[in-house]
DNA sequence: ACTGCTCTTGACCATTTGATCAAGAATTAT
DNA sequence: ATAATTCTTGATCAAATGGTCAAGAGCAGT
């Protein structure tokens, strides 16, 4: 009896490369128009490859948006991560803010596509923000809070500072279209960084 | 000969009605699923009008749409454009940033709205960012500088604070739903505003 | 009451789009 | 080699969707 829709029992080198494949074209696609307004036939075009093809590999468009919100969710906690309690307050912010902003610059396509996805209430990924992210959020909001108690940071709410950093950081990836119109040029992720570490950290000071 | 194709020569009653009507429901639709994800059904049913009828008012879907932006891009300005040169900096800019949290607070629909535009490359209001917004930030960021000259404010680059207060302000709108996960509840606008009064404005001071 | 314009809608159309299928090509295991 | 499995695709489908049309209902001015 032949089997009928089968599916690769395995992972052979051409799934591995051709997941690839599809992975880094969906995101071109999903992050410039949103999961509705991307078609399949725009990721198999850009993947090279034929739509059923495609499909063999991820068998519903939405099987491709999740795995690749999984696959850039963890990369997007570690910088967080890595606010270290033992360290100096500002300059763990300090860094903390600059590895966000290095983001941002180097790789706006994923920023987009998060923020599309909480833009329009985040159906896929309300576990992780949920569980995860707000595991994490607390536990270094924690960490702040103790150093305000030590006397070595300005007395601000910790979640809404996370919350500051994040917005600021993530404006220069999500709304750059804005803020290029507004500055007339493209702007420098150098110079940006230097102003949002100012604005962000000179009120932290003690 | 019978006139074809006719539009609607005079402004009526019924016209302004259905037309707000409409407007109303697709910021709802709109702000929820973006252009291409709202469809023209669904405004039509929450605007309790059959499709032929709504097409009426607005021939195409991105009629609506490009009404919808115009509508509020000119509500979107105001709050900065009252930065007043002859006030006290601190106070003008707290006011500001108050009123654009309040705005968060009391239509995120229409912060959404301009937030999945701009994330999608603004390709419907890249004249309006080129155009007076960017010379209304030139504006305002001369009066910010003339403050830091006279040793108002602290010395802080102006677009980049004007952008990370944009960033900020919006963030609660166009990701509360983030907020609220982490949070583990509603956010309240009070509290919000109170914190990002503290965290924008502390490092300003001289 | 009549006339002309505005408003409303059921039926319909063409295109887009997510997804399937069957059949053949390529690869891998024995 | 050959059998089994994986990979690839042209053709096709059904549903969704933006938009049209013709015809009738409602309304205003005379």
């Amino acid at each position: 009896m032949p089997q009928l829709k089968t599916k690769p029992l395995v992972n052979t080198r051409i799934q591995a490369r051709n997941k690839e494949l599809i992975l880094d074209a969906a995101l071109d696609i999903f992050s410039a128009f949103g999961f509705r307004g991307a078609t399949v036939d725009q990721i198999a075009a850009k993947s090279e490859m034929s739509k059923p093809n495609l499909l063999y590999y991820f068998r519903r468009k939405e099987d491709i948006y999740v795995a690749l919100l999984e696959h850039t969710l963890s990369d997007w906690l570690e910088p967080l991560r890595d606010l270290n309690p033992a360290g100096d307050p500002l300059s763990e912010l300090s860094r903390y803010i600059s590895a966000k902003m290095q983001m941002s610059d180097a790789n706006p396509k994923a920023s987009r596509l998060f923020a599309n996805e909480i833009l329009h209430g985040a159906p896929m990924i309300e576990k992780f923000l949920k569980g995860p992210l707000r595991q994490l959020v607390n536990e270094k909001a924690q960490v702040i809070q103790s150093w305000i108690a030590q006397g070595k940071l300005a007395p601000v709410d910790p979640y809404h500072l996370i919350f500051a950093i994040w917005a600021v950081t993530q404006h220069y990836a999500d709304f750059s279209v804005q803020v290029d119109a507004v500055l007339g040029r493209r702007e420098d992720a150098k110079s940006a960084q230097k102003a949002v570490l100012e604005i962000l950290l000179r009120g932290l000071k003690v």
